[in-house]
DNA sequence: GCAATAAATGCACTTCCGTTGCACGGTTTA
DNA sequence: TAAACCGTGCAACGGAAGTGCATTTATTGC
């Protein structure tokens, strides 16, 4: 629980109650999370206290968001090899069509695409959807 | 005019007038649109009619749908050779940070990514973020 | 051509999510 | 201790997607 709290303070996050819990929540979360999921979660918080507390993670480089193509903004914590607050975050994502889950794979980076001349990339994201390892697995 | 009358029977679409007005207006814009995009060139036009003609199109395949990250669905005209309707529509759509407008380099595929193991692809979904052509030109 | 049917359109309304303004309360700092 | 700052909660706004129903327009069968 300590943990939590060095890695706030380490990102220049104070570790309020709220936050801990936030963050011990997404943890413990192994998918990317909406702000709808955390509310119903802590029913007792209110929205705007989570919608700004993710808003601080991101900004902080705790937590990267993630369009996953459900026009439901999500997120997920950063690994420790996440450079998302740095360069652009190139690791893709799957959304699982069945069970609707969305997982960062981390280890999969975004292929390199050759643009035509004149168009300069900046940032990129990867969004594979189809049937996700639990639901394939039944 | 008769042409877009003959590719929207084609595609099994009735040639109205307000759809081969939106036909007209997505084939002379060379980006993809949203609805609001078109509501605003055709004041007079309901937002539902402009709503469900781009769905039925989309049903029909003669447009497909964009998601850029902005969170506003796009749609596009399908090119000749989009398979959008059969399979899975795997070339990358591009989003200019500047203009925040978005096209379609249908000549530019999705590449193929491995994934691990119990995960089925069905779908994909790129997108490259930076400034467009037009932008960097000047 | 006319009535019956089906399709397309228009209007009103709802819902969901993201976002902001403002006020209160606790914590930190001078 | 007072002042400043930050986090939190309440209320409300706004954009976009989506739905139900009435009305108009087009198609079909007689």
């Amino acid at each position: 629980m300590k943990e939590i709290e060095k890695t706030l303070e380490n990102k220049s996050v104070r570790p309020t109650a709220m936050r801990i819990l936030i963050y011990k929540y997404m943890a413990e979360k192994e998918i990317a999370v909406a702000l709808t999921d955390i509310e119903n979660a802590f029913a007792k918080a209110d929205r705007t206290t989570l919608y700004r507390t993710l808003k601080t993670f991101e900004e902080k480089g705790i937590v990267h968001q993630i369009d996953d193509g459900t026009n439901i903004s999500k997120y997920a914590l950063c690994e420790p090899g996440c450079n998302c607050e740095i360069e652009q975050d190139l690791h893709l994502h799957f959304h699982c069509n069945n069970c609707d889950e969305t997982v960062c794979l981390t280890e999969h980076k975004i292929p390199q695409v050759n643009l035509p001349d004149g168009y300069v990339a900046e940032d990129a994201n990867l969004v594979i959807k189809g049937i996700c390892e639990k639901c394939s697995g039944q």
